[in-house]
RNA sequence: GCGGGAGUAGCUCAGCUGGUUAGAGCGCCGCCCUGUCACGGCGGAGGUCGCGGGUUCAAGUCCCGUCUCUCGCGCCA
């Protein structure tokens, strides 16, 4: 040890062991905990790599520093490693986060020497524990919520998720490739964060949505396979597994592919990364692949939960002219009315029964119809409708379900087109109400055939219902041949979704690559050839040079982060976001301008005119 | 834009059909304590009950308005 000590370590506070005893080492990092006996005193001292229990004994002249150290100061002490003489805490079985067994419990520093590097005020929010505290107050302080154990951790998580994502797609044969940040506002979608041009009065830039027309760009180039971890802005109101703003996505496309190439490719590297950070959890082999109509009739949902074993059957007929006036009078009048079962097994209780029936008014539904069986009455089952229907119906019922006594059936009766969101969200309120969702494994699938086109009630007109810029199934011919209105809804698309667990990770989909199909496609969607020209200039310019066959897709970070990390909340994966109102409440945005900037962008506020 | 929930000490929360000086735990400060690791013991400071108005002899509590946060819907190609 004849080396001059480093100012600040010679060790991090995770790397002393037994074997170190007797060495002379100097530690730096902030004070974790400090517990005071009086005749002795112990600091735990945290830095990112680990804690490190400190002794000072009331001989030695760091005693009287130590005795003024208050959580979160920041301090480098000197001294000696000592193996600790009565108990370790090595082997110690914690059940508090903070206080899980210590990599270097075997062993404590004895302080010779303690310098404060800077000290701390009273903390807004603790970085010892886990208790509750109020998130714009976590926000505002991220720094010292960043500073705690759980939340350090996911971060790494979230960091390490990334590289092994880099490294996967890099070993796939794919390049990283950044694309502009200040781009053109795209006239589809998410509203645009928008950059006014201080060069040209009353320009502004967008913030990318996607680097959706940059990467299909990169395909025209001829780079053939590419992917970014792109960060996406949209100005939209966030939810749980949404954030405000910004958000990341692996982004990747590829040339000479159809949908099968782009799964082939991808399904192995996303399993890859969930096996690897799963920590023993089971994640899905083979992930199934679910038309869009399939999901919706047995899930009620394009982004099914397929933990919840629940899977739900049209079961229109058998309400058909049944006694049954509701149900039965809905499908004489709408011939798109379908009644959908679901299932309850084990639920066959009056108690539960009725409890659905609450929960369906909560959601602003008239109740919930269900039948249940139970010994007394077999096969007709119980209730209000299988009085109703008689137990012919309702044997017939059971007997399509597959049910036995002791489980109940729910029906939800309406236009599938409206209707199915009510129905799924029955399905999962019944699968959680009844603990029938098992939890710890990763339960993936593709959802496929999307269809291309959907009637947009409030617009009165055909809209394109996913991404514009997907191929319909069968090409070009395809989309000559639908020549009316129903053929043109009835267009499937090739154009996908990843889903885990219930949340939608990843959307993509063939391009439409052709000149003549684009123009096509967005004419059955009300936009004229020339606008599409003006709009997507650059790629519709590029599509008449050759363009290559192509597709990609693009899958959320933060929502893989999430449900790895077991959070409900993407804003808990994030490493700055913001607030709810989309207010970063950290750094203070947005703020105002001042005049001269707003006077440089040729911006008047109608705040400011109205003073003037 | 719409709907649900919340707002009482720095934090988590209690506070009954309106009724004397608004409480507890954690945190903070002080004192005691030589083997703790959620250290322990004793004491203390700390409140415009989100804000504004109203009803009442009396409002944390009831009414109206408003603000903030949060969850969901709309929205999110």
């Amino acid at each position: 040890m004849s080396a001059p000590l480093h100012r600040y370590r010679s060790h991090t506070c995770g790397a002393l062991r037994k074997n170190d005893d007797g060495a002379s080492v100097r530690l730096s990092g902030w004070v974790h905990r400090v517990r005071d006996l009086g005749g002795v005193l112990f600091i735990d001292l945290r830095d990112h790599y680990g804690i490190t229990q400190v002794v000072a004994n009331p001989t030695s002249p760091a005693f009287k520093i130590a005795e003024r150290l208050r959580s979160e100061w920041c301090v480098r002490i000197d001294g000696t490693v000592s193996k600790r003489p009565l108990s370790t805490n090595k082997d110690k079985q914690g059940e508090a986060t903070d206080n899980a067994a210590l990599a270097t419990g075997e062993i404590e520093l004895i302080a010779a020497d303690i310098e404060v590097l800077s000290e701390a005020k009273d903390l807004p929010v603790p970085v010892f524990g886990e208790p509750e505290y109020p998130e714009d107050l976590r926000l505002q302080y991220r720094f010292l919520d960043l500073r705690r154990e759980t939340l350090h951790q996911i971060i790494m998580t979230r960091l390490a998720v990334t590289r092994s994502i880099r490294a996967r797609m890099h070993a796939a044969g794919f390049n990283e490739f950044p694309t502009p940040i200040l781009t053109a506002s795209s006239p589809e979608g998410a509203r645009d964060f928008l950059v006014p041009s201080r060069i040209h009065p009353g320009k502004f830039y967008a913030l990318p949505q996607a680097p959706q027309q940059y990467k299909q760009l990169l395909m025209m180039s001829g780079f053939d396979r590419y992917f970014q971890i792109a960060p996406c802005f949209r100005d939209e109101d966030p939810r749980a597994d949404r954030l405000p703003g910004v958000f990341y996505q692996l982004d990747v496309e590829m040339s000479f592919v159809e949908q099968e190439d782009v799964f082939q490719t991808m399904e192995p590297v996303l399993t890859g990364v969930f096996e690897e950070f799963a920590k023993g959890r089971p994640v899905t082999k083979g992930w199934p692949r679910i038309p869009y109509d399939t999901a919706i009739a047995k899930y009620g949902s394009d982004k099914p939960d397929l933990r919840n074993p629940i899977e739900m059957q049209d079961v229109t007929e058998h309400f058909r002219g049944s006694g049954f006036k509701v149900f039965a009078g809905m499908i004489e009048k709408d011939p798109a009315v379908r009644v959908w079962a679901i299932p309850a097994p084990t639920g066959g209780s009056r108690a539960f029964c009725d409890r659905m029936n609450g929960w369906a008014q909560k959601q602003g539904q008239p109740g919930l119809g269900y039948v249940f069986w139970r010994q007394e009455e077999g096969a007709a089952g119980a209730g209000p409708i299988a009085k109703n229907i008689g137990a012919e119906r309702a044997g017939a019922i059971q007997t399509q379900m597959g049910l036995k006594t002791g489980d109940a059936c729910f029906f939800a009766a309406g236009n599938p087109d409206r209707f199915y969101k009510f129905a799924g969200l029955a399905r999962d309120e019944i699968g959680r109400e009844l603990r029938l969702i098992k939890t710890g494994e990763f339960k993936f699938c593709w959802i496929v055939d999307f269809p291309q086109y959907e009637w947009s009630e409030e617009d009165k007109k055909i809209d394109f219902s996913h991404n514009p810029f997907s191929m319909p199934q069968g090409g070009l011919a395809a989309l000559k041949a639908a020549d009316t209105p129903e053929k043109i809804l009835a267009l499937k698309a090739y154009q996908y979704d990843i889903v885990c667990n219930g949340y939608e990770i990843a959307s993509g989909g063939i391009r439409n690559h052709l000149p003549e199909a684009m123009v096509l496609a967005f004419g059955y969607a009300g936009y004229p050839a020339d606008e599409v020209e003006k709009r997507f200039g650059g790629m519709y310019r590029a599509f008449q040079y050759g363009a290559p066959p192509h597709g990609g897709m693009a899958a959320g970070l933060e929502r893989m982060v999430m449900l790895l990390t077991d959070r409900s909340a993407v804003r808990d994966v994030a490493i700055f976001p913001m607030n709810q109102q989309a207010n970063d409440i950290l750094m203070g945005a947005p703020a105002e301008a001042t005049p001269k900037q707003l006077k440089e962008l040729h911006i008047r506020l109608a705040a400011a005119e109205k003073k003037a």
